[in-house]
DNA sequence: CAGTATCCACAAGGATACTG
DNA sequence: CAGTATCCTTGTGGATACTG
């Protein structure tokens, strides 16, 4: 299934379209800036299909309306996609999609990065090296 | 020359230093999140130290003010060089730091992606695959 | 279980104008 | 040339409470 959205107004692929090198990156930016996106991406790469409250419990700090938006924001990217796996409990699952598992070294890359320049200082305390 | 700076309030790292592994991502977000932040460590990648007016031209779309924030915040993460190489008239460089150089897998991650998904439809419209 | 509904605060980005 | 100074708008995240 492949996903394919225009977007009139945006000015990322108009300048795409217009031969500028720039919008490659903020296009990228555009889809997983938000700040837990990377993140969710990140954890269905590891653990393959989750439920709603098992992506909250990976995450961390995240609130359920955060969560949702989040949620909702990758489904109209088509990064992610929602099926109801039960009703009565309703349970549902969020499954990476080929276009959001096509992300893998983007998020990798990331994180590699995070993991190199965060430690604990002599004294305990955090630091960005 | 390596750069350190304690960030006591900072969630992300509290949570690192627990343990968490989200924050390894979420920290490299934190300091490339900013719409422009890639971008222009990407084009200092690509064309080395580059000038105030120099940077805005090859950026794109992006006022004074934004710039100047973003330069900013590049070089209190440590990962931009501001050297003044002139006075009269004023001439300012910007350079990569190390620090700043070892974004460069994040930077091409995001840019390659960008580059496979982004296209023109046979209409001439652009489109996001 | 998987969300939605409000409300709030803050920061980032953009437009515009001005300066040493 | 390399910025700063305002002002404004929007989006994003977080807190809290409620629901089918």
């Amino acid at each position: 299934m492949s996903h394919s959205a225009t977007l009139p107004e945006d000015a990322c692929l108009a300048a795409w379209c217009a031969g500028d090198e720039w919008c490659a990156i903020t296009c990228t930016m555009d889809v997983i800036e938000n700040k837990w996106h990377p993140v969710i991406v990140d954890r269905l790469l590891a653990q393959g299909p989750l439920h709603f409250n098992q992506l909250a419990d990976e995450i961390g700090p995240i609130t359920n309306k955060v969560l949702s938006n989040s949620l909702q924001n990758l489904e109209e990217s088509g990064l992610v996609d929602r099926t109801i796996v039960n009703d009565q409990p309703v349970e549902v699952e969020y499954a990476l999609t080929d276009r959001g598992r096509s992300l893998e070294p983007v998020i990798d890359a990331l994180a590699a990065w995070g993991r190199e320049h965060l430690g604990t200082a002599d004294d305990g305390t955090a630091v960005r090296y």
